[in-house]
DNA sequence: GGCTAAAGTCAAAGCGCTTTGGTGGAACCC
DNA sequence: GGGTTCCACCAAAGCGCTTTGACTTTAGCC
């Protein structure tokens, strides 16, 4: 069934039938009722195709994912992925992976803007001097940014936390329990997440008056065992920190398995905050969390992130769009007093 | 740059310089040597939409992802992607994600046929009878399974391992080391794969005449937790096992950690084989792995598996392609003879 | 030299939709 | 009652490619 067979039965013609099925203004009410009674009848669903031909639009949304032959898709990624593509689902967009080797990685966005494959792009874990943005804008291609990068903020659209926030609180928190030595095993600091999670966490300890120990500072990729080395690498120095904060749940899951492997409790000998990205595999929430963590919803993310290039896209003349969430701060019982504290 | 002001510059009509692009073999060689050097010198790319439209092909695969509020995409899922992800690159293919709640699972496949927006379909996860297959043949959409399930091998396309052979083998393996008590830590036995994998435990069991004891099956998602929490339980039994099969890495891992728990040497106290999907961000492979393991590269059979669903695409006419792949059984420290062996 | 076959090219007709630029008629206005 | 406005609809021209069917050469054959 096309829209002339359909627009023939109907005695209409085809520009009425399309106009009527796409809402436009000019078509009676009563021709509109017929049109949609009948292409429900008949099961009429538009070629996509003539549609994007017509029109110039893809209706749909690329993912630009670059790997090494040593890493692969990992969690969060996958967790914000799912967040975007219920948005897709429920607005009619597709969802186009393309998935490169890095040093492919320019040439897939450059794939996805000259054959107009995409309406737009979301862009994943930008650095602290992201080039993607230029490339971007040099293509002409809508994106939204997980993320920020250290440029001016109001120049491009982004979902970010507010990570420096968060971790400053986190950190205040520790310091409010009378934890003195606090060691950061961060994300790789050339991201722009973990830079701007280093600087809250600094801040927080000069308001003190506390000088950041570099011997207590980590930067890595975010995995189990990075965690688990981290931590027991850190307890083994003369003056080892009383406190922990970790950038993901995978790190805090590693120190505390290696807190337990040295006979720490969890809460009373050693204390742990870390990010929680909300992953809905390793949940953290419930009555009593295991850890007291900065939270925040990574498949939300995905989802408003998804639902903000959208709007971008339909709307390219206004201002950059941009949205900055707050983490909450949730109790577990992951921290305590500092037991080393000189009253 | 569009196909007829190509055409104009050349002085050549658009179908000729189509002709020549497309690789016709009723094009001048001459002639084609200049429509492709002017292509080439003036960036001329066709317009994908209009050849979606022209040709009737979307040039695009689907892989359909349906996810609970529980569950994400898992591991093995995305490193399967990345596999795949890399052919669609190579072949010039597009990858479509459709992830959509649980229930609107046949929709989004149905949504694909209708819109013809891919050209065939990735299946994953087969049950024991899998009613995908059914609503695939009557779309009319081409498909490849990743796995099979229990109907006549030769009615559709498959790539899969041999599961019961291979936990066969493992099976048989520990057997030969003298141990007789032999726990399963499966993955859910609704899945077509952990059916055969205990198919195959079972028939090296029945071969030695030892029938198999319903207390040392255990059934469930392939996680760490559940892996930690199965060898707990197995090794509080009135007869412990002496060695354990798991479904999955992430299993062995739990299983692992556990045994450690309770003092227990693996390799020596307790034999652990696991399956091992190869994952890259938990690689058991080296000189000298972790685990005895049965070994295949689930990122290898995403690749494959793209292949044979481009290449039946292109030839629906012919036989349906399956490809059974053989698992290598790994040494690793995780076994050792039997410590209660009566010799 | 006349006939057939093959090689190389082209005009035009799709593919199935959207959108432009009308048109006819009813309604409204003084 | 003639002019304007608005409403509801339509024919036809795209969108940019592929493919059909036909046409002109040139080559091959007896």
């Amino acid at each position: 069934m096309k829209l002339k067979e359909l627009s023939s039965l109907l005695d209409l013609s085809a520009t009425t039938v399309s106009r009527a099925l796409n809402g436009y203004p000019e078509v009676n009410a009563e021709t509109r009722a017929r049109v949609l009674a009948a292409a429900r009848r008949h099961g009429y669903v538009p070629n996509q195709m003539a549609q994007r031909l017509a029109t110039g639009r893809s209706m749909a949304i690329g993912h630009v994912v670059p790997l090494s032959e040593h890493q692969t898709i990992n969690p969060i990624f996958a967790e914000f992925m799912h967040g975007a593509g219920e948005t897709y689902s429920a607005a009619g967009y597709d969802m186009v992976v393309s998935i490169v080797p890095q040093d492919k990685e320019t040439a897939a966005y450059e794939a996805f803007a000259r054959h107009h494959k995409v309406d737009g792009v979301i862009v994943h874990g930008p650095l602290r001097l992201e080039p993607r943005i230029d490339l971007l804008d040099r293509l002409g291609l809508p994106f939204l940014m997980h993320g920020r990068d250290e440029r001016p903020e109001d120049t491009y659209c982004w979902l970010d936390i507010d990570n420096r926030r968060a971790f400053r609180r986190a950190a205040d928190f520790l310091l409010d329990l009378g934890h003195r030595r606090i060691a950061l095993i961060n994300g790789l600091e050339t991201m722009n997440f973990a830079a701007r999670r280093r600087r809250g966490f600094e801040e927080a300890l000069a308001a003190r008056g506390i000088a950041p120990d570099p011997a207590l500072l980590r930067s890595g990729e975010m995995t189990e065992p990075y965690g688990h080395k981290a931590l027991h690498e850190l307890m083994a120095l003369a003056d080892p920190p009383t406190a922990f904060l970790a950038s993901a749940i995978t790190i805090a899951l590693g120190a505390l398995r290696a807190a337990r492997e040295l006979g720490l409790a969890p809460g009373r000998d050693v204390s742990i905050v870390t990010h929680d990205d909300d992953l809905s595999f390793l949940s953290n929430a419930g009555a009593a969390p295991l850890f007291t963590a900065t939270r925040s919803s990574i498949r939300a993310a995905g989802r408003r992130s998804a639902e903000m290039l959208i709007a971008r896209i339909n709307e390219p003349e206004t201002a950059p769009r941009t949205e900055l969430w707050e983490a909450e701060l949730t109790l577990g019982s992951s921290t305590g007093p500092n037991p080393r504290q000189t009253p």
